[in-house]
DNA sequence: TTGATATTTCAATAATAGTTGAAATATCCT
DNA sequence: AGGATATTTCAACTATTATTGAAATATCAA
């Protein structure tokens, strides 16, 4: 992941509106929100949604799809873990580092066969 | 950690120079390193890098201490990890979430056990 | 104290970001 | 086709961000 997409991402989620939309896409699943529903949501109007939605999905934060006359957007769970990468990748570099630093919702049993 | 303080953390590390700024940081450990040898590193105005660190002190990324005429600035590794935390911790609400997610320096035997 | 070094603060400017409402586009239903 | 719903695009405006150079502050060394 280079630098430049990393700020992007970075800035996409720096924004109060953006960052409760994105939280509510990555806890909504792969199946995605409305736009009008997070508009909605977030009260706040339907052109500014569109305005920050756009930015997600510019830093590829987040997919789009068309159903309907609505427009559904989904967080984009790889992108998501390539920028945690990013960052956890340069933490810790030799250095001592908070071990509780990665928090999965659960650690699950087939990941440790 | 409040949504307020994420946005604040994510916007400082948002932008070209402090990204770079906090990753140099990141890599030379507590000890940290002077305003204007990270001008110099950054190839940019000593006003400038002033005004970012700035950024990144007041979203607590870095702390910052004086050694003589020089001020030093260190990453603050603890706060790296709350952001990580509250980031992760919204990512994976229930979904099947990329398990290679979070890359510590060193995946260590003590954690399997 | 004087002069040099290291950094911050300030003011001015240029560029970018966010909001609003109106108009345009796409889809659905009858 | 015609009307309603869902979303995006556009233009105008305001606010915030980034850069520059000059002036101010703090430390050191003679």
């Amino acid at each position: 992941m280079e630098s430049a997409s990393v700020v992007r991402a970075l800035g996409a989620l720096a924004q109060e509106h953006r960052l409760a939309a994105f939280r509510l896409l990555v806890q909504a699943g792969p199946d995605g929100l409305a736009a009008g529903t997070l508009a909605e949501a977030l009260d706040i109007a339907p052109s500014s949604l569109s305005f920050h939605i756009a930015q997600l999905a510019n830093a590829g934060l987040v997919s789009q799809r068309r159903a309907g006359r609505s427009i559904l957007y989904a967080a984009d769970y790889d992108a998501m873990a390539d920028l945690m990468g990013f960052l956890t990748e340069n933490c810790c570099g030799g250095m001592p580092c908070a071990p509780a630093q990665c928090k999965p919702a659960k650690p699950s049993e087939k990941d440790v066969a």
